[in-house]
DNA sequence: CGCAATTTCAG
DNA sequence: TGAAATTGC
């Protein structure tokens, strides 16, 4: 019987590229032939959290690897199975010791299941090596020194991709295709959403930080504006189609000669708290069910299918909030400041609980990364004790960031005809008015579903409450000693 | 990266 | 008197 060829395993989670990929490099370290799998999981395609626009965009991910494996006779096998299974089957054909991936921060299901993956490698002799993920730090228990570790990784060299011909041929892949059922990774030529891929991440980047930063902080509240003027680069990061690492240097490579350095460091200092989110969800995964202040288990709200409908489609008569949430819908992004003020409509006027928005959300988000996600969506519902409350108001909000009222124009097309006042309060049009302009609110576009000054007095005053509860004043001395950044380090926009 | 009511202050 | 700063929710 003749011996199995040893072969190492690259198994791409959420980093799908080649470029400075520390599994691929370890992988190729081990002097083995090398393979790179991804496996379409359907645990994780079932799961509540992830929509049909994630899955194609990691299907174009790995399309665009293969056009550059091409000139390494090489590709990526992609499957739709289970991961222990499929390196069952590769033991067929293969001596398997090795297994790289990142380190995951992910849903509970992820956790789960690389608890999973660590027993049957330990039980089948295979080596799994975890490399750290953008500079988050698995197993710390407090931020003590922090800053200054993930600075040093970002500042390292970046790792480059130099497979020789180690990597498994076209032929050989087509072959081991035969034992398994192959991912169709064919998607919609055309939509408003981002592409997945490291040619479009490139393509963003390099209009970023050629000149659309020159705006950054200008346009990054305003929903119009922010399209343009804000990177865009948060699909490629939460897929890893870029390091974070790859674009901290691009941007220390343009500072020196740019003339808005501001614009820049506000850029590569959301990097850093991108960076500080993650590093909490990995140091407290149950936030993704459960605020991280456990003062706030107590606070019960009763859901409304109607409302969480109306919010979710973008028909709750106020203009600014349907606005973003049909532009969400339809496009996968808004910005930041837009994100904050839905989640606030429908935590705190609405009332609901917010673990609903942000299962929403994440299905929505084309950049959805639970290490930022559920600690914002938490931030934003008032429930972490140490933040203050921050209850938007959708009106001035629109007033304020949308002011000519063109993207509440583009997205909310019944209103696009009306004075921008109008568009901005149309429940305060009287009958004769809505005579006058041709629109009848109820019929072509909602009544508010809510009062909007009473559900911010009832919000406010219940939270507010909430602050001097024994439990959450308790909690809150808990999550400052465990996560706050030590303050002679928090220089974030260094 | 809140909001709105209240107080202060310049002219 | 209205803008700017302060404060309490």
């Amino acid at each position: 019987m003749q011996t199995k060829e040893p072969l190492a395993i690259v198994w791409l989670k959420r980093d799908l590229r080649l470029q400075d990929n520390e599994a691929i490099f370890n992988a190729l370290n081990t002097g083995k032939k090398v393979l790179l799998l991804y496996v379409f999981e359907e645990f994780l395609i079932k799961d509540p959290h992830y929509d049909i626009r994630h899955w194609n965009f990691i299907k174009e991910s790995i399309i665009d690897l293969n056009k550059e494996l091409i000139q390494y006779n090489s590709k990526i096998l992609a499957v739709n199975s289970e991961v222990a299974a499929t390196i069952n089957q590769l033991m067929q054909h293969y001596h398997i010791q090795d297994l790289f991936s990142h380190q995951e921060t992910g849903l509970l299901c992820t956790y789960h299941r690389d608890q999973k993956i660590t027993r049957y490698c330990h039980n089948n002799l295979i080596n799994w090596t975890e490399n750290i993920w953008n500079g988050v730090l698995r197993g710390v228990q407090n931020r003590r020194g922090w800053v200054g570790q993930w600075t040093a990784y970002m500042e390292s060299p970046l790792i480059d991709f130099n497979p020789k011909n180690q990597l498994l041929t076209i032929k050989e892949i087509e072959h081991l295709e035969t034992l398994f059922t192959v991912t169709d990774l064919s998607t919609p030529i055309i939509t408003p959403i981002q592409k997945g891929g490291v040619t479009e991440a490139l393509k963003y980047q390099n209009t970023f930080f050629k000149e659309r930063y020159i705006n950054y902080t200008k346009g990054i509240s305003k929903p119009e504006l922010a399209q343009e003027s804000c990177s865009r680069l948060s699909p490629y990061l939460a897929w890893g189609n870029l390091s974070t690492r790859q674009v901290w240097h691009a941007a220390k490579n343009i500072r020196p000669l740019s003339k808005n350095k501001k614009d820049l460091d506000a850029f590569t200092s959301r990097l850093k708290w991108q960076a500080h989110f993650i590093q909490k969800f990995e140091m407290e995964h149950t936030m993704e069910d459960s605020s991280i202040n456990k003062g706030y288990h107590m606070l019960k709200k009763s859901i409304s299918v109607k409302y969480q409908k109306a919010w979710q489609t973008g028909q709750t008569g106020v203009p600014m909030i349907d606005a973003c949430m049909r532009c969400l819908n339809e496009t996968g992004y808004l910005n930041f400041r837009m994100r904050a003020m839905i989640v606030s409509f429908f935590t705190h006027l609405l009332w609901q609980p917010w673990q609903d928005c942000a299962v929403y959300l994440s299905k929505m988000f084309i950049d959805f990364e639970p290490g930022i996600h559920f600690a914002q969506v938490q931030m934003q519902a008032g429930e972490t004790g140490i933040n203050t409350l921050r209850i938007y108001n959708p009106v001035k909000n629109g007033y304020e960031f949308d002011t000519n009222a063109n993207f509440i124009r583009k997205w909310v097309p019944e209103l696009a005809h009306l004075q921008t006042k109008h568009i901005h309060e149309p429940y305060a049009m009287t009958p004769l008015e809505q005579n006058l302009f041709n629109i009848k609110l109820g019929v072509d576009y909602p009544e508010p579903i809510i009062d909007l000054k009473e559900n911010r007095k009832r919000a406010s005053k219940i939270l507010w409450e909430m602050k001097n509860d024994p439990l959450v004043m308790q909690e809150n001395d808990r999550i400052l000693a465990k996560h706050t950044l030590n303050k002679s380090t928090l220089n974030i926009a260094g």
